[in-house]
This record gives C-alpha cells, structure tokens and sequence, in this order.
RNA sequence: GGGCGGUUAGCUCAGCUGGUUAGAGCGCCUGCCUUACAAGCAGGAGGUCGCAGGUUCGAGUCCUGCACUGCCCA
C-alpha cells in the first residue's frame, strides 16, 4: 500500500481482469475431501444454462443470486462447491442445426442421423461453451473443473441405467397414447412445454343424418326447426371440422332425454359416407350446445378416453406432419388447415353446416416454435409418475425439503398431487436414445444397458427405437450423476444431498420436480457423511435422499413497464450490454438490491446507473484512504499496511480487529459496522437480498463516507497549522484501513470485483490469502456495538442538520462561518457539544458556539429538539409571515400528535394490552412533544405572529 | 373454470412476525467546482398506503367484499 488508483472508476478493464485471475488461479475449485474432514459443506448446482442459449437477464438474475450465496458461504470457511454445466437441449438445438443447414441448402433427413448428430457435435464444440464464457464475465465463483455437459458419457451412462431400473421396475411403460403433437417438430412434446393461448376462432354447427330414422317431434325440437321433415339429424358443435373425417361416434348423456329415442342407432358421417354409433357417455354434456358431441378418438385426448370407454375405432386422418392423410379420402395431401377450409366448403354445400359462432378458445401451442399443437395418436414411452410423486410429495411435506418463498410449497404439493403419467420420448435425432431395441421378426421389445446382439425370444436381428428421451430425463438426474452415480463415491458422501437450489418459477415442475422425484427414488437410503452433515448444521434432517434441502424461487425480471421480456416484443434487456455500460458490479448490486422475494423485478437502467454511482463512490473513499495512508505512513508504502485478518480459517473473528476507539466517531461507526454486520448475515441467511444489498449501501455511503469520512479528516490531517498529532493520525489512519477491509469484505458477495481490485491494492498484491473471496466474512460482535455511542452521535447530528436547515433557510453565504448560541437540556449534552466542537464547526460552517439560556436560544432563528435549542446568530431580515405561517403548520403537526397520543395514553386498553417497551416510548414521545409545543408557543409569541 | 400474486411519492420499488412522526433510489426545486468523489456535497418540496366494510387498545401490515391488473394451471 498504496497502489495509486486512477482517478476515475472504470470497471471494464478491472472487472475482465479478475474474471481471469480467479480462474486461472483456480480459486473456486473444490477437490474431493478426504475422510475426517469436518469442516461445513455447502453445494450448489447452477441450474445447466441450454447448449444454445445467450445470457439473459433471468440467468443474470439467479446467477446473482447464487453467486451472493456461495461467495457468503465460501468466506464464512464451508467448503463450498458450485457445479456448474451445460443442458444439451434437445430440440432447441436440433433446430437451431437445421437452421444452419437449411442456410447451406442441406436438409437433416436427407443427410441420415449419424451425419446429422455428427454435425450437431461439430456445433456444440464450436458454440457451446458461450454461454458458460458469459457466465465467466459476472464472476460466478463457480468450479470449471467439475465442469459438465448432460450428454457426457459418464452422464448418458447413468441415463441409461435410470432407464433400465424404472424399466424393470415396471416404472416406465409404452403404449399408444394421444399426445401433444408439434407437426413442426415433428415430435411428441410433454403437457409442460404446451402453451395454451385464447383466441377468437369459431365454433361451427354441423349435422348427421340418422340412419333409418324419421323426425317423430318436428315442433318440439328447435335443433330441427325449418330442417326437412323426413330426415332427422343430430348437430353437433366443433372448432375443429376438419378431424370429422376421423369421427367413430356420435355422444350423447344418457340422462339427455331429447337424444333418449335415438340411443342404440347410427348416424351417417357426412362427406365420408360412413355409418357411425351413437353412444351414450358423459363426454356430452347435456347443457353444452345441443348436447350432442361427435367422437374422434384418434385426434382429442378427452374422445380418446371415451373411445377406449366405448371400444371405438381409431382413425387416424393426419400424418405426422399436420397433412391429411389417405384414410382422408378426398382431402388427403391437404394441410389440415386447407383441409378445414375445404371440409367447411364441402359441407355448406351439401346442407351439412347448420351455423357458425364467434368462440374463445384455448388453442396449445408448441412453446419453442409456435405451432399450433395437434392431439395425435403415437406410440410413446411414459413413466408411471405415481409412486415417484408419493416420495417427492413426502419430501416437502414433512419438511425435509423446504421452499423459500412458502407459497410456492402448496403449489408443488398440489401439482404433485394432480401429476400426470410423464411421456418421456421424443421424435427427435439430438439426445440421449432410448435403450429400447426392437425385433424385426417378432416385434419382441428389448429394454438393456447395451445393444443386444439378437432378439432373445426368436434370434431376430434387433434395431434400436429411434426415439429419444426429454431433455428433463437427464437434467432432472443431475444432483447425483454429476457426484459419480451409479457409482458409490466419496463426492456423493460429501456433496449429497447439495445444499440449496436457486431457480425460476417457470421450471419449478419442468426440472425442480423431477429432480426431487428421481433423487428420492434412486437415492433411497443414501446417507451423507456424518461429520460434514452435522457441521454443515443438518443434524436433524432424517432423509438424506433429497437432492437438495433447500429451494429458492427467485422472482421474473420484466422490463421497465413490466412487462415480461420476449424477442418479439423487442424488449429484451441485454445483461452484457447493461454490463458494458455500467460494471458487472453495478448489475449485480441493482439485481440484488432489487430482489425482494416473491415478486418480480422491473428492471430499471436508472438504478443500475445509480449504483455505479455507488461503485464510484467506494472508489473514491479508496482513493481517499490510500492517499493519507501514503501521507501519514510514508514508510510504510511498499510493505503493504496490513489490516487485522486473514484468510476463511479465521471465520469465527467477529467485529473490526485492531479498531482503536478513540473518538466518539470510532465508537460510533464501529457500533455501526457491527450492527450492519449482523443485518446482513441475517439478510442472507433468509435470502433477503435487497435487505442485504440495502444496509450495506446505507451504511457505507450514509455513515461511513457521509459522516465518518468527514469526522476523521483533522485528526488525519497532522500538519495541518492547527497542530495534528501524528500518532494519532496514524491511529485514525489504521482505523480507517481496518475499518474499510471490514467494509470490503462484507460487499464482495455482492460486488466482487471492486472489492477484490481494493483489497488486492491495500495488500499491494500480496494478501495473506489469495483472493477476498477467501477471506473471512465480517460477523456482528455484540460487545462492539455500543448504544452510547450512537444515541450520542445521533444529537451531535442532529445539532449539525438542524445548523445547515437554519443556514439554508437564512441563505447564508455558504463561505460565511457563522457563531451558533445552544443550550443543552442536560449537561451530557453540552459537554458533548463541547468535546465534539470542531466537528461541528466544521461540518456546520460554525464560527463559534456559546451556552445562552433557553430563552435566547429559542429566539429566531432557532431551531428546538427534545434535547437542545439551537439559533444561527446572523443579521438578516426574516419574513416574518413567512415565519409565522410556517410555524404555524408546524404547530398544527405538534397540536395533532399531542391529541393523538394522550389519546392513546388515556386509554386503559391500551396501557394494560400494549407491550412496556411501546408504551415508554409513547409517553417520551409526548413529553418531548409537549415540550416542543412550548417551544413553538413562544418562538410565535416572539415574533409577533399571534395564534 | 381453478389457483396465486400485485395496487404505497411524478417514476421504479422497500416496509419481514400488527406498535412511537410510512422509507429509498431516480426525477424535480434551491444553493455549492468545500484538494476522495459534480458519477459529488448541503438543503427542500412531494403520500387520504386501490375502494368499502370488519377485527383490534392500535391496521400500509390481519379478515371479508369490490375494482383494476399480472401470472400459472386446465
């Protein structure tokens, strides 16, 4: 010390420069530790960002947060590991390769699986690690060596071993089933990844002929009114016309008396020419349009479920790709949107379509492409989810997981609850393939760790199933495949089950679910390391087989109206270029300040610029310390003034070592410092990020740079010509040095990188640990705070505001010093004034100050606390009305308090159910009021103002 | 249709278990280039806490209803 800092904070080159160090010094790598370690653990895994994806502000966002946490860990002295990795993404990168070949004139199909895989290999080499690279730019202390990717093989490993196991479990099924068709895609996709949106479509009317039936009642029935008399038809409703051509049945309720008649008979399809059932079921409703409904059981889950209710035929009328197909008849070939036009046409001109309303419907869409979702009937691999959700539901119930915030617990408890059976394959080429082989002889399906040779029933050459598994298989596997499983490891015993998990609302059911359901199942009687799990402070926890105890659900970031942010809106906030402009530091403080749990963040560039502001700030005190550092301790530059602390070993150190309290400001802003202390750690402990982000500012910038700073300038200043002191410029000096590691060390969670350029600088490069992130994180030492100290400080203060209120209000010349006459209400309090009085002539441009009575300190211009009077002695004429009319609001204020607590005071209610402590400081409360009232009474009477 | 949240200063938001005179940042107004910082300093204006009831000695905070608004699920 001291590194000269540049005059100007510039956190670009700063930030980029400890980004690298960190990871080529390989701080934040955590290797397996040995037996006998008992020391705390604290895991993490960040939540696998897609091969495919580019930073967004809700990745900056949870990385923020994990970040703060796992530095606040990492300092308290937990072995603290952040895992960190990268989810294949199944069909977002799939189609982000079409793309690319689709630019070259290539297409996937044409060019087989095994090139197309290669390729997408070729990307993923290439493109893959930038989003990781970007997460490096924020300073995630997370460990690149354990870095992994979910199709790695010792990961497509244990994929396929779940498989196996729940197969032979009887835990995962195939079967033809209706699915959620992407004809995009060309692939089934899980209800999750559905996007239900209500639009303005039409419901159209259309009409059977019943076979061999004429209209008994003609009046009676107004479906029918005006319809020719000799044939009777049934109308039914529908916004999908063009799956009729698949209809196996018409469904009417059993207890529908106006269908009664026609139960047992059939109906002619019209434009197919087919003789269809009436049936009864409970899929009609009688009082939903004319109670009739006609039946597709290829083409809607709902009519699927009654088909199988019914034993009806499934008729497939569209192929994979959302065109007729040829049991379409006429239609085949078309896209089913030509076909519905076309069917429509065809009908009306047949007399077949008998109405056409406006109706609201929710329409699925496939939520990467876009597409509107076509129910489809396909064979599919499930996983029975019902004992899965059993354990997983356990879980949170008992409370051995436990989700922060609470509300979010009953929604998991309900979805888990309502979970369906989850489809698992995917038409896709990108991902982990099922471990399902097929006979071509005698269909014989194979499920096996590896490929079979030959059918085992009839010896028949066995090909794989093309399919793939959701993308959510592997990642939700990821707590324990990536600590070795299905190996036994020593990892598992140490970092199993993690610690917390920091993620979004939107994949609470996508990721978080599953994890807990898969983590519960396939570490069922898992144990972690004794010894770590006690230290760690899990003792009481009786199931280790969770993957985490901890959930946090962090808030959306929206944009500065609200609104969420998406491409095409044209909204999107770019972390990188929000970082560019103002510091990653600045970023992160803003996201942090901003998050208050359980409700989204409008993410707002002011505050960002306020808080560079911030960073400024801390880097001109820096600048500050260094410079009389280097005044005071000139031989000292060059060995570095080492502040009292070293690395995490001594986490349990409490307060600011080495802090002298000299004066009433160091008693003062070390009381501070340690009750900031505690706010923070308590803070974080309940993720309560912007309470955290909150105190420290105030208190660096309102306390310690406010009024600190300023407080310690003359005893810093020892040549001055008022006679300094050295040693005791050297004291204040080693105060502020200590006190600003302290400070240091408490923001680097949040700002790392300003904090470690500082540190760094005050060590000169050669701290006794390698880095601030692992130095000890500041805790409260209760015996520092001092209550003396700050109840004085507050009137000193006070005594100071209340000088420059009179000063503003006189406008005095601000050069002008001007003589202050006081009286003190009690002696403490002006023998405080007097051992504090070069403070407040300087900090209140005071001239002189004098003891008077409190009659002549009351004269204006005055200013009257509970504890003092204080006037400005200046020659300048006062407005009187102006005075008066003020003094007069003032007064209805004090009147309207003295009403409202005697009020209080008075009544026995409240005096015999209020608490002591509230009751005491209500009664101050009107004394002090009171007492002003005086004040005020007779300051009016002086100047004339009358009642 | 079911569920969950929001409504506090001009703007963006805090206000945790009900407790003394509801806070911050930005913006606005006034004055300062006071040798750490004009990305700063000092001072100031600005709020019937969405509406209507209720519980309580006491409600921004708890309960009920309403209005507006957002999200999730079907």
């Amino acid at each position: 010390m001291p590194q000269e800092l540049p005059k100007a904070y510039e956190p670009g080159a700063i930030e980029r420069r400890w980004a690298e160090y960190w990871i080529k010094e390989k701080l934040f790598s955590v290797p397996t530790p040995p037996e006998g370690e008992t020391r705390p653990v604290f895991t993490l895994l960040l939540p696998p960002p897609n091969v495919t994806g580019r930073l967004h502000m809700g990745h900056m966002l949870n990385q923020t947060q994990m970040d703060i946490i796992v530095r606040w860990h990492r300092m308290r002295g937990f072995i603290t590991l952040w895992l960190p990795g990268t989810d294949h993404a199944g069909i977002a990168t799939q189609m982000m390769v079409e793309k690319q070949l689709e630019s070259e004139g290539k297409k996937r199909r044409e060019m087989g699986r095994e090139k197309f895989v290669e390729r997408v290999w070729e990307w993923k080499k290439l493109y893959g690690g930038a989003i990781l690279d970007q997460m490096k730019r924020l300073g995630a202390s997370v460990d690149w060596d354990r870095e992994y990717f979910t199709m790695d093989e010792n990961l497509s490993h244990a994929v396929r071993e779940v498989f196996v196991r729940l197969y032979e479990e009887g835990l995962i099924y195939r079967g033809n089933y209706i699915v959620n068709w992407c004809p995009w895609h060309e692939t089934a996709i899980s209800d999750l990844e559905v996007k239900h949106e209500e639009v303005q479509g039409k419901l159209w009317e259309i009409r059977y002929p019943v076979v061999g039936s004429e209209n008994p009642h003609p009046r009676q029935n107004p479906a029918w009114m005006g319809l020719p008399q000799e044939q009777e038809y049934i109308t039914v409703a529908t916004t999908r016309p063009e799956t009729m051509l698949g209809d196996t049945a018409i469904a009417v309720n059993a207890k529908d008396e106006r269908y009664t008649h026609l139960h047992g008979k059939k109906v002619m399809l019209p434009l197919m020419n087919r003789e269809i059932p009436i049936i009864c079921d409970e899929l009609a409703q009688p009082e939903f349009g004319t109670g009739a409904v006609k039946v597709t059981p290829a083409h809607d889950p709902n009519d699927f479920e009654a088909g199988k209710r019914h034993d009806l035929p499934q008729i497939t009328v569209m192929d994979a790709r959302g065109r007729m197909n040829e049991t379409a008849g006429a239609y085949a070939g078309l896209d089913r949107f030509a076909a519905r036009k076309k069917v429509l046409e065809d009908l009306r001109e047949q007399g077949f379509l008998v109405g056409e309303k406006d109706y609201t419907l929710a329409i699925g869409k496939c939520e990467r492409c876009g597409t509107v979702i076509e129910p489809r009937l396909s064979e599919q691999w499930f996983i029975k989810i019902k004992p899965l959700a059993e354990r997983a539901k356990e879980a949170v119930e008992s409370g051995e997981i436990t989700i922060v915030p609470e509300n979010y617990r009953t929604i998991y408890l309900q979805w888990m609850t309502n979970i369906h059976d989850w489809c698992v394959s995917r038409q896709l080429w990108w991902g982990h393939r099922i471990p399902a082989w097929t006979c071509g002889k005698c269909g014989e399906v194979i499920v096996a760790r590896s490929a079979p040779e030959a059918c085992a029933k009839c010896g028949g050459a066995v090909e794989q199933v093309p399919d793939v598994l959701d993308t959510w298989f592997s990642s939700g596997l990821l707590p324990f495949t990536t600590l070795g499983w299905p190996e036994k490891t020593r990892d598992q015993a140490v970092f199993y089950p993690t610690t917390l998990l920091i993620t979004a609302y939107e994949i609470l059911f996508f990721w978080v679910a599953r994890m807990i359901m898969f983590g519960c199942h396939f570490m069922h009687g898992h144990e972690q390391d004794r010894a770590i799990k006690k230290a760690s402070g899990w003792a009481e926890k009786k199931n280790d087989s969770v993957p985490f105890r901890r959930v946090y659900i962090h808030a959306l970031v929206r944009d500065a109206e609200r609104q969420k942010m998406s491409k095409t809106k044209g909204n999107v906030v770019d972390p990188l270029d929000v970082i560019e402009r103002f510091g990653t530091d600045a970023t992160r403080f803003t996201l942090a300040a901003m998050a208050a749990p359980g409700t989204d963040i409008a993410f707002n560039e002011s505050r960002t610029d306020g808080y560079r502001a911030f960073a400024n700030k801390i880097w001109n005190a820096a600048r500050f310390m260094f410079m009389n550092v280097e005044r005071v301790e000139p031989d000292r530059v060059g060995t570095g003034l080492r502040p009292v602390q070293t690395g995490s070993e001594t986490r349990l150190h409490m307060g600011i070592a080495g802090f002298q309290t000299i004066a009433l400001e160091d008693r003062w802003i070390l009381s501070r410092f340690n009750r900031v202390a505690k706010d923070v750690n308590e803070a974080l402990e309940t993720y309560r990020f912007h309470e955290a982000a909150n105190r420290i500012y105030d208190f660096f910038w309102g306390e310690f740079c406010d009024w600190y700073l300023e407080l310690i300038k003359p005893r810093l200043n020892f040549s001055s010509e008022d006679g300094g002191d050295k040693t005791a410029a050297r004291a204040a000096c080693a105060n502020l040095v200590n006190l600003f590691d302290g400070a240091l060390r408490l923001l680097h969670p949040v700002m790392p990188f300003i904090t470690e350029e500082i540190w760094q600088a005050m060590y000169e490069g050669k701290p006794a640990v390698k880095s601030i992130a692992l130095a000890a994180y500041p805790q409260a030492d209760e015996q520092q705070i001092d209550l003396a100290a700050e109840t004085e400080m507050a009137i000193l203060q006070d005594l100071i505001v209340s000088v420059r209120n009179l000063r503003a209000e006189l406008k005095v010349e601000p050069k002008v010093k001007v003589p202050i006459e006081v009286f003190a209400h009690e002696p403490m309090v002006w023998s405080l004034i007097q051992q504090n009085e070069g403070a407040i002539k300087r900090l209140a441009n005071v001239e002189n100050i004098k003891e008077v009575s409190q009659h002549q300190a009351a004269q204006s211009p005055a200013r009257s606390t509970a504890r003092f009077d204080v006037r400005v002695v200046y020659e300048r004429k006062i407005d009187v009305s102006a005075e008066c009319s003020k003094l007069r609001k003032e007064l209805e204020g004090i009147e309207r308090r003295i009403e409202v607590t005697t009020g209080q005071l008075g009544n026995p209610g409240f005096l015999s159910k209020a608490p002591q402590k509230v009751v005491d400081g209500l009664s101050k409360q009107l004394e002090d009021t009171k007492l002003l009232r005086e004040k005020t009474l007779s300051k009016m009477k002086e100047m004339g103002c009358g009642a």
